[in-house]
DNA sequence: TCATCTATGTGAAAGCCTTCACAAAATAGG
DNA sequence: CCTATTTTGTGAAGGCTTTCACATAGATGA
């Protein structure tokens, strides 16, 4: 296989592979700036803390990219793990919500850097809507459906509280998107055609917990 | 087995396991809310989106903590995951970069409600420096690794640059803290006793992108 | 008290993901 | 052109995680 083609794929790739090929991506990035041409498993590896099968394996599943004896051509790499994740086009972006969390993801540059581009907002606070943050005017969620329904929105945060999330991600549904993350901390409930990512940073501080409690060492002798 | 003690404990718990732990205590509150005295593995599945198998088998890693033929004691079960995550308790936490996203942190709620306290603030920034934020003054980040030393901080929360990142987890390691939170998008070299987790919003975008360019269903028939 | 029902706890099986190990392919240097 | 070296691509093995399936134990109701 030279060229990967979804249509022709067979096996289902796994979450962990695609989460990888970001890092993949990232990590070329850097490689790119740094001017070398050429990068070999080995050291794509080092530099996000895995070994060098997984990342040939992952790679394998997608085409074959490198050449034997000498690496993966950078420049080239990047561009086909872009085109393999979506990414490279611009997505844009509606965000719902627009506290603490939402207003400093609207300033976010991650999201820029990578063409996620949020071009609208929308709150149910009066004294938001209408207000303006970053050139985007806020609008009135009660208004999401026909707003996002056949426009150029692809994908929605939404930073909206647990308790009304439910309700704004049925708007989302019910408008047509099918992608959506998610920074409430709850299980939303949506078809199984649309696709939900959850960010919970108050889990990855519990995790923290559980190990600074538990004493783990990542490399621990039993 | 009745208690959980990880003395005791030969086998090493898995990361999902763990993740999965602060789910089931999310839904146990939810639970504790409607006034329920107990619940089964059944319900907390379909509220986490899981197995009732999974909620069982996780749970029987720590010890027995429900009745045959009525389930599990819901503020019980409650307490006793808190106790096994280490969120019986209040984490004195320090946050550096109080950018867009860091001082969004410094006012999350969700936070503060699990036990998460920040207590202290760093930036590089000669403008920030000494203001105040919620009631706490930012410190200058050169002066991390005394301010940080032998204080009652447990765990850093990074929100600065991936160009600067290291640096700044260098201080905190050398500062003898073991618990980092890390929004910056790099890996991070630490030492192997130390734990750091990766908050990468963009990742999980990306994702988005692969599973819509790809037409992913959760329920392709294949 | 006894029969029925419900839901846990857990070995075993199945499934999935990672690592191993090596043939193959290309480079590099003479 | 030939040999030594490097590094990919990939079946197979190994290891880890989830799911299955059922014995067990307590609840419930007559």
């Amino acid at each position: 296989m030279d060229e990967y083609r979804e249509t022709e794929l067979k096996k289902r790739i796994s979450e962990s592979t695609i989460r990888r090929l970001s890092l993949y991506h990232r990590a070329l990035e850097t490689v790119e700036e740094n001017g070398k041409e050429t990068v070999s498993s080995k050291e794509l590896a080092k530099m996000e803390k895995l070994t060098p099968a997984q990342v040939r394996k992952d790679l394998s599943f997608f085409g074959s990219f490198g050449t034997r004896g000498l690496g993966y051509p950078v420049t080239d790499l990047k561009v086909k793990i872009a085109r393999i994740l979506g990414i490279d086009r611009i997505w844009n972006i509606a965000l719902v919500g627009v506290g603490n969390v939402g207003s400093a993801l609207v300033s976010y540059k991650e999201f820029a850097r990578q063409g996620f581009k949020i071009v609208k907002l929308f709150d149910n606070d009066q004294r938001k809507i209408g207000s303006n943050h970053k050139g985007i005017v806020v609008s009135d969620v009660k208004n999401i459906v026909s707003e996002l329904s056949g426009s150029e929105i692809e994908m929605v945060v939404v930073c909206v509280p647990g308790s009304v999330a439910q309700f704004v991600v049925d708007d989302i549904v019910k408008a047509g998107l099918r992608a959506i993350l998610n920074f409430a901390p709850i299980n939303l409930k949506v078809p199984d055609n649309v696709f939900v990512r959850n960010e919970n940073m108050a889990m990855e501080l519990e995790y923290l917990s559980y190990a600074l409690v538990n004493n783990h060492s990542k490399n621990r002798v039993k």
